[in-house]
DNA sequence: GACAAAACTACCCGTATGCGCGATTGACCG
DNA sequence: CGGTCAATCGCGCATACGGGTAGTTTTGTC
């Protein structure tokens, strides 16, 4: 069960550095080492390796455009991301596009081994503020604005449901739907649905 | 800089045991213990503790629900969960509810206290499964069945635009627009705008 | 017990929307 | 070279929808 990671990073003494220490530690391999995405990632197709080590700043493609690329084209390869400092955001983003964690560099080679294994073994290494910001993404709003009643009324509005539907559930009619909708829509500053919904779910109004 | 812990947990021994590692550990202080969410709760409100332990298999309120009214009442103190056997989907549900981060039953004293310190300091504890999971869900999808410009238009929904604002953001006629949003609903299963908008932020079709 | 907010009901009106049918063009593929 | 699909455009029709106004009942709080 040898890990086929390969490279992509600008700096040749770190991408050197972190081929010697990968390629020469038993359970390891990488053979594939590139300066940046444009030649990196066609050469990548033709031989897919389990995980692929990228850095975010990298000149002319970045690594989270080069993340989004190699999970379109290798969705099987998981990537894992480099980064000097801790920049939350970027970070967070590149996760969207599709890494699976992230180590810092400067990280000691235990460490480094230790979190490339756990990527591949099916876990997501990152620091503990990533991990705070990546669940804080999932929590529900605790200030939401809606009351009880309206808040059941836009989470069925999310289903796609209409007046007649949703009165028919909560059993009251539908000028009772239509006054929530209303009072929804004031509350929320949209002015239809679709927009109520995309609101409710980004802002994680609705479960 | 004392971390003041409570817990809820129906297990006597282990709701002891865990009061007595924490209330003995310098850094910790544990004097509040509850064996359901019903008693727990109401007592948290008069004296808000930094951090509560939570087991998620609860009688009465469940450890999900539990969190969900103590986030509510209670926004500054984080919540971690205890669980005896790793279940992905509830634990995945406990955060989304607004945990923090999850312990495994049996953990030892060291790790234990480690991970309460890290929820305290910034940082989210969970095992490298649930890790994975997480961020998975926030992966943008990768084989959608959309095209391109489908997914413009998609997007633009999601805004809450209508035909005209889509069109004319296109460069194209309504009656493409219509076009493009009647293929949207076949290739989604959907049949309205809402539920369009409700699926694409759900399956992350869209960014 | 007064007052506010939420929940509920009702009606009208103009238009945005969903759905039906049909059509042309260009790109890609075997 | 025929077939498929994305992208483009057109029209008619029933209805679902958004906005406005107006009111009662229930619930909760001070």
């Amino acid at each position: 069960m040898t890990i086929r990671v390969a490279i992509i990073e600008d700096d040749r003494v770190i991408r050197q550095l972190l081929q010697i220490l990968i390629d020469g530690s038993p359970g390891f391999y990488c053979r594939q080492t590139f300066e940046d995405c444009a030649s990196g990632i066609p050469a990548l197709v033709l031989e897919p390796p389990d995980l692929v080590l990228m850095d975010v700043d990298l000149p002319g493609i970045s690594g989270i455009e080069g993340v989004l690329k190699i999970k379109e084209l290798l969705p099987q390869t998981q990537v894992v991301m480099l980064t000097v400092h801790e920049d939350d955001e970027t970070v967070f983003q590149s996760l969207c596009a599709g890494a699976i964690g992230y180590l810092v560099k400067g990280l000691s080679p235990v460490q480094l081994l230790d979190a490339v294994r756990e990527a591949y073994l099916g876990g997501s290494p990152m620091s503990p503020a990533i991990a705070r910001k990546v669940v804080r993404s999932l929590h529900t709003n605790h200030n939401s604005p809606l009351s009880l009643r309206e808040t059941e009324v836009l989470k069925m509005l999310c289903e796609g449901e209409n007046y007649r539907t949703i009165a028919g559930a909560l059993f009251v009619s539908t000028n009772t739907v239509k006054a929530h909708i209303k009072n929804i829509y004031e509350k929320l500053h949209v002015h239809n649905r679709a927009e109520a919904v995309g609101k409710a779910l980004k802002d994680r109004l609705v479960p």
